[in-house]
DNA sequence: ATAGTCCTGCAACGGAAGTGCATTTTTTCC
DNA sequence: GGAAAAAATGCACTTCCGTTGCAGGACTAT
């Protein structure tokens, strides 16, 4: 928890109770997870101060948004020492259609894509969807 | 206009007056489309019917879904003898960050992707964010 | 200790997607 | 052609998610 405190404040983030909670629950889990997953874990808190905290630490670096095709917006921490929106950490989200989670593939960084003349690039998302690594084994 | 009469027929989708002008109205357009976008250009017709002729098309294989992560659906003509869903058909989508405006690249497809271990793929979105080349040459 | 800044809680708003049901239009079949 | 059935449309209402305004509380700096 002071590992937290110290993370949020390099990333000039105060380190508020509930920014701690809610960083320590995007850490433990192993998927992206929607603003109503962490008001469901949070009861006691407000839906706002939730969607507040997300925004600043997205505006932060500290979490990215995933748009996995499910109309909601998902969150999960950015890697270690990730400029999120720089070409080099672009990693792949795999949706799964059996269990519903999304998950940062982020071994699987996105290729190069060679554009039509006249098109740049600063940005690009990948999402992938069928069975899960867990779904495939029952 | 007899022509896109024929077309919905052989997709099992029957030709009425609305279809057949959204049908056109899509055709006529290089970019994807909103709901919103086709209500403004038929304002005497209503959403719900605009809706769901959009839905028909979608299920019928005459449009897909863009997700290009400004949180609304676009929708664009599937390229002729597409079968949305299936690999082959796969292309990128190119939103850009000037005009707003979001593309089908049908040329480039999604490159094959090497998932880790235990992963399957039925299907994969790739949206590029960048200037498009209008916005270039400006 | 005071003022200023930032965070939180509550309420209300907005856009977009979706549903139920009555009405109209089109097809089917006699 | 006309009645019955099926399909499409129009209208109203709802839900879901994201977002904002504002007031009170907590924290920070001097
Ligand atoms: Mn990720
Ligand atoms: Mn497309
Ligand atoms: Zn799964
Ligand atoms: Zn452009």
């Amino acid at each position: 928890m002071k590992a937290i405190e110290k993370f949020l404040e390099e990333k000039h983030v105060r380190p508020t109770a509930m920014r701690m909670l809610i960083f320590k629950f995007l850490a433990q889990k192993q998927v992206a997870v929607t603003l109503a997953d962490i008001e469901i874990a949070f009861e006691k808190s407000e839906r706002t101060t939730i969607y507040r905290t997300i925004k600043t630490f997205e505006n932060s670096g500290i979490v990215h948004v995933i748009e996995d095709g499910s109309g909601v917006s998902k969150y999960a921490l950015c890697e270690a020492g990730c400029n999120c929106e720089l070409d080099s950490d672009l990693h792949l989200h795999f949706h799964c259609e059996i269990c519903k989670e999304t998950q940062c593939l982020t071994e699987t960084k996105i290729p190069h894509i060679n554009l039509p003349p006249g098109f740049t690039a600063t940005d690009a998302s990948l999402v992938v969807k069928g069975t899960c690594d867990k779904c495939n084994k029952e």
